[in-house]
DNA sequence: ACTTGATTCAAACGCGCGTTTGACACGCCG
DNA sequence: CGGCGTGTCAAACGCGCGTTTGAATCAAGT
């Protein structure tokens, strides 16, 4: 008989409970391949269970599928919370935080974060899981932002252009996450890892905002600049 | 024997040839339901050929989808061209053209474009033929808007700022197309149409970026901002 | 008319997938 | 002990997939 013992496929410890290990390895193993090139055998495999674990703890693939997507988000959501913030907390700094927050939980600097490339999966192409996600988990993030905003431009804007400039905020990490790959294509390589890191990102993106708003001075000093030809400037 | 004349079908006309209606059969399912989702007997039986026409033309269903990724690239390579800017041009007007031509691009606004979508899934799931597509597309394209961001600032900001500024434009727009399932459902549906369309969607990204370069005023009206404590306003 | 090569076709092959089965092992109450 | 529900297991089922086959069809070339 062949025992199938911690030495051998050493893939998951025994202790804790078979319906989490298989929702762990199944997030995974979803997050790297998508659902239809996932197998419920490596799946199974993975979590050091039985091929018949699967049917007999979530019913089929879907469920599991749906399961472990929840499972991803409730298991994020507890990491990388944003700091409490004071009262007197100025929302330039808020921003800031918002948007460090926002990128280190989009990036996972430090460690791969799969549960967050499961979500994105959702995100880019929807399925039954979505709408779930979209209002229990990025909508109070975005309405935070909104909030943060507002309290920026100090009502001067409506909640319209708030929404936009939020979304141009967001849109600005959003792409290192999505297309972090051709990013890395068309960025010199030393370049990659001191100016597109978490850090310098963060300030890049929260400057261009405050720069945009007029909260700060723009990125580049205009008394410096030469005179330009004003031609039909907008209105 | 059953013919198979042109009314039972009626998929494609049967005037292209075999190998153009293969490859654009395969780009849309390709788009719409990804690689291994997508079979090699509906994108036959869309196409109006036989089973077997696939391996006969392209070896087998990998070759079929680099085949037609570089198809749709070079279909897309076509239309939505950019202006030719005559040498007097304000880079103001070349940015504003150059964002409402990406928007344009990205979201073809009036028929959807699955080519994009197709181009879209290899950006953000990389495979074999990403690395081709990004430097016969995606660069260029890169450079060009570097290179206008450039001419605006006048030499004032690093090559290396300047790519960080065009990644953030780019993003802006990128967000849309990515995703847009989650974007709709964030924002209101009668704002969707009247704000987040092409044209005010093209003004707002250039006038979001002219601003935090400081080419025009900020969003909001600096006049008749209150006075906030400036505290640590960056170096 | 016969040959040749290119193309199309219906049919099948083999494999890997999700799923099901039925037996087996264990812990708990009577 | 004997029944019972829970959990586990190896093995198989059936289906749909990508791929292959070998014959049929057709248009030129000689």
């Amino acid at each position: 008989m062949v025992v199938v013992d911690s030495s051998a496929g050493a893939e998951k410890p025994a202790s804790v409970e078979p319906r989490e290990r298989i929702l762990s390895a199944a997030g995974q193993e979803f997050a790297e391949r998508g659902y239809e090139a996932a197998t419920v055998r490596d799946i199974c495999l993975a979590a050091g269970v039985n091929l018949a674990a699967v049917n007999y703890y979530f019913g089929d693939k879907q469920r599991l599928y749906i399961e472990s997507v929840k499972h991803a988000h409730e298991q994020r959501a507890g990491q990388v919370p944003l700091p409490e913030w004071s009262a007197g907390t100025p929302p330039q700094r808020k921003l800031r935080d918002f948007v460090g927050n926002l990128l280190e939980r989009m990036l996972g600097f430090g460690q791969p974060p799969w549960e967050v490339r499961l979500m994105m999966r959702e995100v880019l192409h929807p399925t039954d899981a979505c709408r779930e996600l979209v209002e229990d988990y990025v909508r109070p993030r975005f309405t935070l932002l909104v909030s943060i905003l507002d309290e920026l431009v100090d009502g001067r804007l409506s909640q319209t252009e708030l929404r936009r400039v939020a979304l141009s905020i967001i849109g600005q990490c959003f792409v290192y996450r999505a297309a972090g790959d051709v990013v890395a294509m068309l960025v010199p390589r030393e370049e990659l890892k001191s100016h597109h890191s978490l850090t310098p990102l963060a300030d890049h993106v929260t400057g261009y905002a405050l720069a945009a708003l007029g909260e700060t001075r723009p990125l580049v000093d205009t008394r410096q600049r030469t005179i330009h030809v004003q031609e039909e400037a907008s209105s």
